[in-house]
DNA sequence: CAGGGCATGTAAAGCGTTACATGATTCA
DNA sequence: TGAATCATGTAACGCTTTACATGCCCTG
């Protein structure tokens, strides 16, 4: 259900087709949430019969047409109320600690195997987040201008403290990663 | 497609049911995976027609019977092979982060109370994993003591070891969650 | 006129959640 | 005999992934 709201975040900021959408789930966004085309465009083509968005078919060329979609009121309404409604948190379900816990069943080399590539892995994870951080405070992060030019100069800077407050968690999170990681190369007998 | 491997971890340490196995999801392996018992009895029916697990029909009574599984030699190989195997990272998708970079939307009592919420449900996780760890330590472990049971002598100290540095890892996920949510509180205007 | 980017989807299968449903045994 | 616990499932639905599928437009 979060895909519909990472929808209606990014549409909020202004119109866009699905093709749009999708580019947009790799970067800003996409660092939180992701998605597939083929999720995306049923997925809006549901939004609309809920009446969330709009679409606008736009001609391109002789046959070929493109949809841009807007945000209706109930839409704007929903995000908000999405918002303010209280996160279900699961249960943890942890694929990389699951098979931490059961690494003795395996050989030593294959416990190495396992730390490196987790350590690389979260490391990519780190090296974008923070090229995420340096372009919002270069100023140099696309969404996050167009958002700043339709929201009010008093809540400029709150819009900029909860999009940094964001990435530097996630940040923080790959870094407890790749330490675990680390310490797990240590291990004896790994 | 975890479910089943984890299945298979608990399976290997001695025969149960789908019953015993769904208590044993709200300890042990259960802090790392979960799954309800309508997931785990057709999934344990799977195993068996995949013959990675056998069932021994136990009466109860007069009318009830009770399944005990039994993991097979295919059942050790597959969890081998999976032991093995890189694990697939997939992109994160993180339902905290993405409403926390949209943030701004609400009131601040709104931010408030999502941060709140989020340090009081990282605060439960921490509590359950240092116990974990207690119990680790003190060598109350009832699943890890039947693990060490069948486990060759030289192998028990890289169980635990491992064991150990699993929930090392997830203490340390929940303290920068924690810690994250009251950055967050701290926040102008949250 | 070829290649890269723009643009939109369908289909099938798997995984997971929630709700529903039932009944037996054991102990107090 | 009533409550707690043991024990096992089915059904419906929704979300997600993967694979498949198509075709136009623009630039060099």
């Amino acid at each position: 259900m979060s895909l519909r709201y990472a929808l209606l975040a990014l549409l909020r900021v202004g119109p866009m087709s699905g093709y749009d959408l999708q580019k947009q789930f790799s970067q800003s966004v996409g660092h939180v949430w992701y998605a597939p085309d083929s999720q995306i465009y049923p997925e809006l083509r549901r939004m609309e019969a809920d009446k969330l968005v709009e679409a606008e078919e736009q001609p391109r060329g002789e046959r070929a047409t493109r949809r841009l979609y807007h945000v209706t009121d109930a839409g704007d309404r929903a995000f908000r109320d999405w918002i303010a409604a209280p996160l279900e948190y699961q249960r943890v379900k942890d694929q990389s600690h699951l098979k931490a816990a059961y690494l003795e069943t395996g050989t030593a080399e294959n416990a190495r195997a396992f730390f490196e590539r987790h350590r690389a892995q979260w490391q990519a994870e780190l090296d974008q987040w923070n090229r995420e951080l340096a372009r919002i405070d270069g100023d140099e992060h696309p969404m996050l201008q167009r958002r700043l030019a339709v929201t009010a100069p008093a809540d400029r800077e709150r819009t900029i403290a909860f999009k940094r407050h964001t990435y530097e968690g996630l940040v923080e999170r790959a870094r407890i990663e790749i330490a675990w990681a680390e310490r797990g190369l240590e291990l004896p007998d790994s």
